[in-house]
DNA sequence: CGTGAAGATTGATCCTTGTCAATTTGCGCT
DNA sequence: AGCGCAAATTGACAAGGATCAATCTTCACG
């Protein structure tokens, strides 16, 4: 429920907040509250009325959708993240679910406030704008991905986004639960497992959540990776100074609904 | 090129415009062209970088991706709709082409001057920001569609669409090409034609554009329609006045990137 | 250190969807 | 009316993906 001043810092740093004035940030945050949760809470169900926005501080959440007993993932978000700013801003109810998928810490803002100040400061609903435009962005991105490849393709294309984020590595981590990500990807786990399987032959070997990528040139000219549907961001805390990455931000960085972590 | 009173009266009836004061409107609307496109004119590529808001007033136009010699439709807009607004916010390259379907008239704005006017005025800013709020769940929307539903379900929840926006008469009519429809429920024509071939035991019965849906409700029994997925968006001139029906325009209404015309 | 439960993998099989080819239908045009 | 082209349909086949069952791995916990 306290709220260190260093998390506060961080919420500011969000291209959301990074250009608001002092008066604007205090009034967005004024009634927020921090709050903690356990691994597999579910936050908000679809179809719930949205009062908060959300934002993760630490920890992992899964974004989801459902129908007739079937479920899929929709983007996994990890810290800094806002999330179902869209809902709050028409005041509408949520069309995903959110669950915590390990022990998360998350800032809750009053959804009623913020739509108050986006009234009242042009430049802070603009930076709402820019958000939800790189929100937007990234579900045609997601949606391409879904209907133009098959799935060892956006297996191999997340593969390739996954090494450039994880600063070109040899060898990069899973940051999830295979079953997660094949549901992120629009397949069974089984069927990721046989994925797997047939990119040996492009130098990937997996051995649990460690996965391998000898031979890069080979996987990506399988994947054909474009900057048409791939967000290929750089890499957070390098500090990829100045206007440059100010650019990327607000065009695609650390904000709500993406596919690939 | 030389514009209608009555184009910018519709125009200025979008939820966009709705609530601007008038110099906002004739800040945004000043250097405008109106111009008139043949069908199959491509209007943007995807990678364009993108200067203009485009408003579909009159015709048909399709958004679509494409990757590796594959296309896909993305959205079919019909007047009075905007389009790429997303990019223009951001001032970023198109992820989507643009192409007319029909012969269409298009009103284009600047994006920079959209993007001036937005950083002076709080209200139109807002209106921005619930506009592409709109646009973002439509897009929510057609991802749990596309991962979620079979084939013969997305063509059967389509058909329960268009019934109700059609004023939910018997014998329906396509807006549009079925190769063109094929695409945008992600599948190829021949298996269109075979969806439509396996709900005949549902009471749908094929005759060139018209289809006829005996027996909605068996129909509707299999399609399973979600209020989470399909937005079931009442017939437009009814003037379904007021309050109501702005929550529902403001919400979901007429507007940019659509799935399902 | 074993042991149990959950996740991951593998194989067999079935269903769905894509592809290719051959017609057929529909429609604008002269 | 009839010609000609594009769209739509149909069938046969192949590829991709889902499902079910069995097995293997991993890892937390007693």
């Amino acid at each position: 429920m306290t709220m260190r001043e260093s998390d506060l810092d961080r919420v500011k740093a969000l291209p959301l907040f990074s250009r608001a004035s002092p008066e604007v940030f205090r009034d967005v945050t004024g009634g927020a509250f921090l709050q903690r949760f356990p691994a597999g809470t579910t936050l908000l169900m679809e179809g719930d009325t949205v009062d908060f926005l959300y934002v993760l501080l630490d920890g992992m959440v899964e974004l989801q959708g459902s129908w007739k007993e079937k479920e899929t993932t929709l983007a996994l978000l990890r810290p800094v993240s806002t999330f179902i700013l869209a809902a709050v801003v028409l005041d509408a109810d949520a069309l995903m679910s959110a669950r915590t998928l390990e022990r998360s810490e998350i800032l809750m803002l009053s959804g009623e406030a913020l739509r108050r100040v986006m009234r009242q400061d042009a430049d802070f609903s603009f930076a709402v704008a820019q958000e939800l435009s790189g929100c937007y962005r990234g579900l045609v991105r997601a949606v391409k991905n879904q209907k133009l490849r098959g799935g060892a393709e956006r297996l191999a294309n997340y593969l390739v986004t996954q090494r450039i984020r994880q600063n070109s590595v040899e060898t990069i981590v899973l940051p999830h639960e295979k079953r997660v990500l094949a549901s992120l990807l629009g397949m069974t786990p089984e069927n990721l497992s046989r994925a797997f399987a047939s990119l040996a032959k492009y130098g990937v070997v997996v051995r649990g959540g460690e996965v391998t990528l000898s031979r890069p040139e080979a996987l990506e000219r399988l994947a054909r990776p474009s900057p048409l549907i791939d967000n290929h961001m750089p890499p957070r805390d390098g500090v990829i100074g100045k206007a440059e990455s100010e650019r990327w931000s607000s065009a695609t960085g650390r904000s709500c609904g993406y596919v690939s972590s």
